[in-house]
DNA sequence: TCTATATAGATGCAGTTGCATTAACATCGA
DNA sequence: TCGATGTTAATGCAACTGCATCTATATAGA
């Protein structure tokens, strides 16, 4: 493909307002979840994530590709959510270096009570605004924006 | 309008679309800047408002209503953008607590040079991959989430 | 088997953000 | 005019992030 050094008004419009909406409504939503006394969104996402995997939990390394979080990043979310009780922390069978983290009884609760106030975040949000067929073309043209290129 | 407490399937997979692809985005173009040794996005916002504005330049709360970055963001932002002589406090005439901030020749070469990685990038990670029908499309629908109510 | 290299995860340190508060000035109403 | 209240911008402190590095273990190759 022609890559174009100078970007189409277009562009720069689409990329202006997909900027300032998604961070208008992260802000949003974690206003919501600190006005209910509830965690930062990313714990919901690696809550979300280790519910989804069951008993069998993830390795922190699964939970970097699943979630875009740098491994620093996660290293230290998860002490604190192992701080808190929600996960749990085992070793590995077959690689000593590694761990396996599993969500607690507590962190499903919490993850419960989080979604109560998130999920109607995105109801209001997102769903309150747009019909379903718009919502699904919006989704349909930002997975065409998925997987940027990778640098060097 | 009525406001359900669950969010559709359609609301939940636009928003975490949402989240994900313009959270890559701003990675990816964030990579770029840093790779060239460039600053951060913010400083670009910031230079970019300032540039727009002219010789008149803008107060600081001027740049937080256009900006969304927080007082106190803002604030220590111009500190460092002023002490690499980007851009320049004046004293207000009729309002003693307040401060111009002007744009320097120097901030709009650096607004420049950022400008040539900037906007290949969203060249490359949006105009490339949607016709200029599509991105007129999804400009319309995130226009139509704009403005998220304010809580409380 | 033994060394070199790769991978998983943690951490020290510097820089940044968020929160709460403060200082300085402006404005409004009695 | 003066005091109460509001607005503008800065800042101390704690928490968090980014970077680089480190430890521990695994794997591959001589």
């Amino acid at each position: 493909m022609t890559e174009k050094a100078t970007p189409s008004p277009e562009a720069i419009t689409a990329w202006a307002r997909l900027m300032r909406v998604s961070r208008e409504l992260v802000e949003n939503a974690e206003d919501r979840l600190k006005e209910s006394g509830l965690p930062p969104l990313a714990w919901y996402d690696v809550l979300h994530e280790l519910a989804e995997a069951g008993e069998g939990g993830l390795r922190p390394f699964q939970l970097i590709e699943r979630t875009l979080f740098a491994q620093y990043n996660i290293s230290r979310l998860l002490a604190r959510l192992e701080a808190d009780g929600l996960v749990e922390k085992l070793p590995v069978a077959d690689d000593g270096r590694g761990q396996t983290i599993r969500i607690t009884a507590k962190g499903r609760e919490t993850r419960r009570r989080m979604w109560a106030v998130y999920g109607r975040s995105i109801a209001e949000l997102v769903g309150g605004k747009l019909s379903a067929d718009e919502l699904k073309m919006m989704s349909a043209l930002l997975g065409r924006l998925r997987d940027a290129p990778v640098l060097d």
